[in-house]
DNA sequence: CAGTACTTTCACATATTATTGAAAGTATAA
DNA sequence: TTATACTTTCAATAATATGTGAAAGTACTG
């Protein structure tokens, strides 16, 4: 397999991978895309390479910065923005999990508070499961949502300490 | 705010949970609904209490137990199938991870390592970027993938302990 | 100020995914 | 073997998500 190829089944690969779970194809193959560029491309390089247009390049663009995976910069002399993701695979990681436990762990874990705190009928065993599941499901997200949290603020020679190490 | 509306609410939050990570929101909401159950349902319960079709309940239901999250079960001198979750919700979790390693995480490792197969031009820093880049994301799913499996073969206790003892 | 070089927005078009429902399939019972 | 009580399948359709491109917006420059 020659390298043209190879990066683009690797931009594939990506896509699917994005689409899988939940994430935009495009957004997650300009992440991709952008990754295995050493340095900083333009909008329009991102259209030519993806075959994409304007407006699906800038609205993705903008969602991999607002994720924090992205940052702008500019050349000195040119109008234009370029955009580099950040390399360092274990930054990716750590805040790709930080954003989603922002946009659905809360969010979710807010509702199941909310629905907690319903009426119940006690002799009812329907409605006593149903509290319990509640409870249940409360306690697994947030202790595992806990134990995420504190992972991710360690830095990257800790995570593989404590992940390997520790968990034997 | 009343049982009925909860429960709706909870079969309707999780449908949206499912959505947001690539997961079929009818899937989630019937295994919603058989979380709250006591007992089993029938494919026509199913059917009436999220008001879908036949052919959209009996699929999901199969995509449910193909997941290990649903179980059939048979009422004695019925012929109707019932469906029941898997109440356990540390185990949901464990079967959740469990699939998804092998649906997913698995075919990537597969194809990050075809991709570093091919045979670049050193003098060239973009293949050796592109080559390291590979190597580095390979390097973090492996050890993520390898602490996840550690961490899903443990019991429940085992689980909690480890997390929350040991994370410091 | 007008011109240029860009970026952003958003109504509409297209692609993808999920759902329906009727027909076909299966297994038990009479 | 036929009737009955179900389950499964899948082509057609509907719903949702994504992408396009032209027009509007922004901001630098001479």
């Amino acid at each position: 397999m020659e390298f043209e190829l190879a990066k683009q089944k690797f931009v594939q690969t990506w896509g699917v991978l994005g689409t899988n779970w939940g994430i935009n194809r495009t957004m997650a193959q300009i992440h991709a895309l952008l990754l295995i560029c050493e340095n900083p491309l333009s909008a329009d390089d991102v259209m030519q390479q993806l075959q994409i247009s304007r407006g699906n390049a800038n609205q993705n663009l903008r969602e991999l910065i607002d994720w924090g995976l992205v940052a702008k910069s500019t050349k000195l002399g040119e109008r234009k923005e370029y955009f580099a993701a950040e390399k360092d695979i274990w930054k990716v990681a750590k805040q790709i999990i930080k954003e989603r436990r922002k946009r659905e762990i809360e969010p979710i874990h807010n509702i199941l508070n909310d629905l907690k705190k319903i009426k119940i009928d006690k002799a009812n065993t329907e409605q006593k499961h149903f509290i319990n599941m509640l409870n249940n499901i409360d306690t697994v997200v947030t202790k595992m949502d806990t134990s995420v949290e504190r992972l991710i603020k360690l830095d990257e020679n800790a995570i593989v300490h404590t992940l390997f190490k520790l968990l034997k």
